[in-house]
DNA sequence: CAACTTTCACTTTCCGTAACTTGTAACTAA
DNA sequence: TTAGTTACAAGTTACGGAAAGTGAAAGTTG
């Protein structure tokens, strides 16, 4: 039994809690591995037998909100309803779930795109996850598409103004009405387009 | 005529001049209206008869290269052939000029990524400009649509990702072809649905 | 009198230095 | 022997004062 009485896991999760507390509180800039370690009760030191790096608790503090999100989307892509509306739902769902998080959490968000800028492997498995779900909806909704996974691909560029992290902070500004037209707009046009040629 | 030998035009076009080899050669963070002035010959304060203040100076830099792209697009897209063709090759061309400006010189492009994040209306009122030249070639390539200009928007929403000046820097380690392959490929799809459905 | 310069107040940046932070290795305690 | 701590080097940030920059107004020059 180590000397905090924290197992390992039970250790990994107070410091994600406390990182996660201390960016929300005091901005993204200001974490330090110290900081959270005094919180913990134990020298920073002993934090590096835990996470790689400071980076790698980033990381696990991200990972922690994108777990959330996932499992949020695959309720939705996996639920009750038309092939379709669950794939309409899922994209206004992810792109509200995003905005609401920069909207209440900046700093936050602000790790987010951090840790997004970096090409971070808990950003780019989400992504691809996300993509793969994308691709399945697809399938679903238009049976004859020769490659859903291009075509899953080609979408998500479309999405990007929605979707990208830092875009998501820098339009805040516009409501949440006008922005989810667009995005069922655009959304739209690019299935109708897929439909109309399911082999490019 | 002024102290300067320069009539106000000239030493406006001598200013912006050199501020943008200077943008290039010291970066954009260090550009000084002194330095400016002293390379012209004359007092720093003198710079304000001409510009409103320092932004309105890098306001000038941009809109500089801003005509250029302009003219450029818009011979495409007055040019010879199809409306369709005209449409792809303006959208690849407005991309590539984009990428090789970034690329050639990236502390300009800081610049203009600084007055595009401040909603300059340089940059806006280029936008507005780019969006009504896409509405015109859209009308063309679509006769039946029934608003070229809310088209027009949700195509520009969806290829947002190639033209987003910050994008347009955080994707340069994405080779040209790859990326033009994907930008041809989205703006395919959403030509398809716009054909598919031209009431919405 | 237009086109400057000089001067000024306020703001921002620079710079040297001290303090802090990160990550590692040796050591210690339970 | 596991789970820490302490000490340290190298890197980063904070800070205060000096220097420089911005923009406006008064003054000067051709």
């Amino acid at each position: 039994m180590p000397r905090t009485g924290l197992s390992a896991e039970e250790l990994k999760q107070t410091a994600v809690r406390i990182a996660s507390a201390r960016i929300t509180s005091q901005g993204y800039a200001r974490l330090r591995m110290t900081d959270v370690a005094a919180e913990i009760g134990v020298s920073h030191a002993a934090l590096y037998a835990h996470f790689r790096d400071k980076a790698a608790l980033l990381d696990a503090v991200v990972d922690c909100w994108l777990i959330t999100a996932r499992h949020r989307l695959k309720e939705i892509a996996e639920g009750p309803g038309s092939a379709e509306d669950r794939l309409e739902t899922f994209f206004v769902e992810r792109v509200r779930l995003k905005r609401e998080g920069a909207r209440r959490d900046p700093e936050l968000h602000e790790a987010y795109c951090q840790v997004s800028d970096r090409l971070r492997d808990v950003v780019t498995g989400h992504l691809d996850d996300m993509q793969a779900t994308i691709a399945v909806l697809l399938r679903q909704t238009i049976p004859t598409l020769a490659d859903p996974a291009h075509a899953a691909a080609v979408l998500q560029t479309a999405l990007i103004g929605f979707n990208h992290p830092r875009l998501v902070r820098d339009f805040l500004h516009i409501d949440d009405a006008t922005t989810e037209r667009r995005l069922r707009d655009t959304l739209r046009t690019m299935l109708r387009g897929l439909r109309a040629d399911p082999t490019a």
